[in-house]
DNA sequence: GCCATTTTGTGACCGGGATCACAGAGATAT
DNA sequence: ATATCTCTGTGATCCCGGTCACAAAATGGC
């Protein structure tokens, strides 16, 4: 076996799928590498596949014609990206660049389907991921309409532990994941220098700190409370 | 077969799927009725299945805490509520209201996993409805992010017409359903004085219209061009 | 190390839209 | 028809957070 089906299968697995379907899809993924800051595809392209992301990490967002974005969000090893495309079969809904040199696999929506049609586990695990996300965006929008700043900031942090989130200590996480303010400001939806404000009080609150450059969630409650809808 | 089973096959038809499947899925569903206003389940209920909707409208919606609420739509005849906790196997996720007196159906996770995995047409018709879904949360996020409130008043009315609108004239769109100010407001994410403003400025530029209590959009291009990223 | 570039921190100002406060205008009921 | 509600229109005020303008740190390349 390659190494790159090896590390297929590994991130199939990790994305919960069971070793034997993660196997059958690696058989039928095409292997492709993408240098940092690369564009995948953007918004209003044709799609006729997904991608997985083997090694390095991705962006989604959406870009307005005066050229600011929206990150809808941020995703690492063993993600999914570009399904909405293949599942609906409309045009790209958003833009995905990579973060950092990246390995992915593509999926055709033929072969998806072709191989899903005779594994409905396959698509019982798509279902799940498909509606995490539809859950997120949801919740994301509510924060929108509910949230100041501060709570969005708070959501958005939270948000990114999930992804990049390692336990220490007791209750402490630390996001394992170098992020700069603008594109916490990106995803909270709020202006760079007021991200940076929020961040400021709470750090010397005591309730984050920076560690060698990662973001460190020292009082978890303190942020899901400012979070709270 | 009832007249329940015929009203619910229509139903299925109508939201895409083949006669054969709806037919099954008529077959494994549990009708029920809900007056105007009761509420079919709250954000934070568990969750053990979803409901077609075959007669009536439902609104889908997030409350605060203090009380005020960001609708994520509102559902007419032949669409599908509570898809999200039935596919992660979570807590529901937001509100679902009768907004007139509704006939359901209801359709336990068990029979649906049961029914899908032996006709993956319905996995596919499903990851259909819920990738739409997330494509249209992530548009109303960004919209949230990008548009001042008369775009997204535009965006929200063509959602609307979208639903529940019927062509007239040459591409006049009338949007037959009654809906209040206050509950555009809620899905525009805005204040219910401010979408007055808005839509009284687009009714006197010729843009929207009001024939007996339905709004129709005279000028749809103006609203689409508003409601641009 | 040293200079260039990218991030971060903070103050000052300003504006879109929330909020408050009512006055019409339609509905619904009796 | 009259009273009661619930919707709609509009002005006045206020504030959160966006924007501008830099200074101070980091970070990184050579």
């Amino acid at each position: 076996m390659t190494k790159f089906k090896e590390l297929l299968q590994n991130s199939f697995s990790l994305s919960g799928l069971a070793e034997e379907h993660a196997h059958g899809l690696s058989e039928i993924a095409q292997p492709m590498s993408l240098k940092s800051g690369a564009v995948l595809f953007k918004a209003g392209d044709p799609g006729n596949g997904c991608y997985a992301i083997i090694e390095g990490s991705m962006k989604v967002s959406v870009v307005s014609v005066d050229g600011s974005e929206q990150l809808l969000a941020v995703l690492g090893q063993g993600s999914l990206v570009g399904e909405i495309a293949l599942l609906d079969g409309s045009e790209r809904s958003a833009t995905v660049t990579a973060l950092k040199p990246s390995q992915l696999a593509f999926i055709s929506k033929a072969a998806f389907y072709r191989y899903a049609d005779e594994n409905p586990a396959v698509y019982r695990h798509m279902l799940q991921i498909v509606a995490t996300r539809l859950r997120r965006s949801n919740d994301a929008l509510a924060a929108r309409s509910f949230l100041p700043l501060n709570g969005r900031v708070a959501q958005t942090l939270l948000q990114l532990s999930e992804t990049f989130g390692k336990q220490v200590d007791n209750h402490k996480i630390l996001v394992h994941y170098k992020i700069s303010q603008a594109e916490i400001a990106n995803m909270a939806g709020g202006a760079r220098e007021n991200v940076s404000r929020v961040l400021n009080v709470w750090k010397r609150e005591g309730v984050i700190s920076r560690l060698s450059g990662y973001y460190c969630l020292e009082k978890p409650e303190v942020l899901r409370a400012a979070a709270e809808l």
